[in-house]
DNA sequence: GATCCACAGGAATCCTCGGGGT
DNA sequence: ACCCCGAGGATTCCTGTGGATC
């Protein structure tokens, strides 16, 4: 019955595992980073209250899924543990932010955006104390509002686990009282990845994922080396190799499998980005992407040939100081000497 | 060095949308 | 059916800044 070609197109043996959002059982060259989460939370375990902690470091170095794993951990310990994760990218203002974190709690079930009143949804967050409850703001810089981090902190049995790339980002535009709350909170910063390291790492993902000798190190150290210490980079070029060499009913991931998939793998994951951006937001990326490099004047021209409602300039700004914080663009010069280029 | 000018970004205000109350 | 309200996007107005020009 199974066939020599059915057990050729069976290669990969678990695709949840191949997820960039899947949360390993046990985790890679982060143990450090997790026991100074755990050290962190731990006065949770024992009744008391946890200080605020911020996670920080470059993209794909493993800051959310270190969260999540460290809260799951904690979970194990203590019995009655509410927990939450809030991307502040999708969820960007106060009331999607709130919204979120009472879905948590079910709190959230008869809220509506505009017959709840203003300080209703924070009222039922202050109001609620049957257990300690932990909630990951991911994206944290991304928060349009951030004087709900003052109102948050002040809910003394919410902890917040704070999530951004530079820690420059959270703490730009913050008012004096949030400054000097949060300041003093634990930092954890996240390196880059090496090569070894994201070989291990991608070793793991073969083992839950894949049939054990669908690739080899050499393979995983070419995928390592694309990814340049990104691990959602390099699990995204491993997931593509092994979709395609699935698909060509391949026995196992090769070299010229990987290279083909590179930078499908990389457009996908600045797709995911990108899938975010308004119309008008997409309109600016191309043009700024399709030039290399240009000067605001002449962006905004070509703007407002390439679209059909061209907003104001102010709004625009507006959009480009968006762009150049998701890490789409990058400005360089001031004021009159401005040009912006797409990020590599 | 004075002046000009393109530009950034803060603040106030306007506009629109969607749902609830009467 | 109508009005009202709040949120959030968009616009308008404005000030400050720094390169360019003479």
């Amino acid at each position: 019955m199974c066939s020599v070609v059915v057990i050729e197109s069976c290669m990969i043996t678990d695709a949840r595992v191949l997820q960039p959002e899947f949360v390993p059982g046990d985790v890679k060259h982060r143990t450090n980073e997790v026991s100074h989460l755990s050290d962190t939370l731990r006065p949770i375990t024992e009744g008391g209250h946890a200080e605020t902690s911020l996670l920080y470091g470059p993209s794909g170095a493993g800051k959310t899924c270190i969260a999540r794993y460290t809260i799951e951990e904690l979970r194990e310990h203590v019995v009655a543990l509410d927990h939450q994760y809030v991307n502040c990218w999708e969820d960007h203002t106060r009331f999607k932010t709130l919204h979120r974190l009472l879905e948590g709690i079910n709190k959230a079930f008869d809220i509506h955006r505009q017959s709840t009143p203003k300080d209703e949804l924070l009222a039922r967050l202050r109001d609620y104390d049957d257990a300690p409850y932990v909630v990951i703001l991911d994206e944290v810089d991304q928060l349009e509002d951030k004087s709900l981090l003052y109102d948050l902190y002040r809910i003394s049995n919410l902890t917040m686990v704070l999530i951004a790339n530079r820690t420059e980002d959270v703490f730009a535009d913050l008012d004096e009282r949030l400054n000097s709350r949060l300041q003093p909170c634990t930092r954890i910063k996240f390196g880059r990845y090496s090569l070894d390291q994201l070989v291990t790492i991608l070793e793991d993902r073969v083992r839950w994922g894949v049939e054990p000798d669908a690739i080899g190190t050499e393979q995983l150290e070419l995928i390592a080396d694309h990814a340049a210490g990104d691990a959602r980079i390099a699990i995204g070029i491993f997931r593509n190799a092994a979709r395609v060499a699935q698909q060509n009913s391949h026995t196992q991931i090769t070299a010229d499998v990987i290279e083909d998939v590179v930078s499908e793998a990389k457009s996908e994951i600045r797709q995911k980005t990108t899938d975010k951006l308004t119309e008008h937001q997409q309109a600016l990326y191309d043009i700024i992407t399709d030039t290399g490099e240009i000067s605001p004047g002449d962006l905004y021209e070509q703007y407002c040939s390439a679209v059909d409602d061209p907003k104001t300039q102010r709004m625009v700004r507006n959009h480009l100081s968006k762009l150049e914080q998701y890490n789409l663009i990058s400005t360089s010069g001031a004021t009159k000497a401005r040009t912006y280029q797409p990020c590599t």
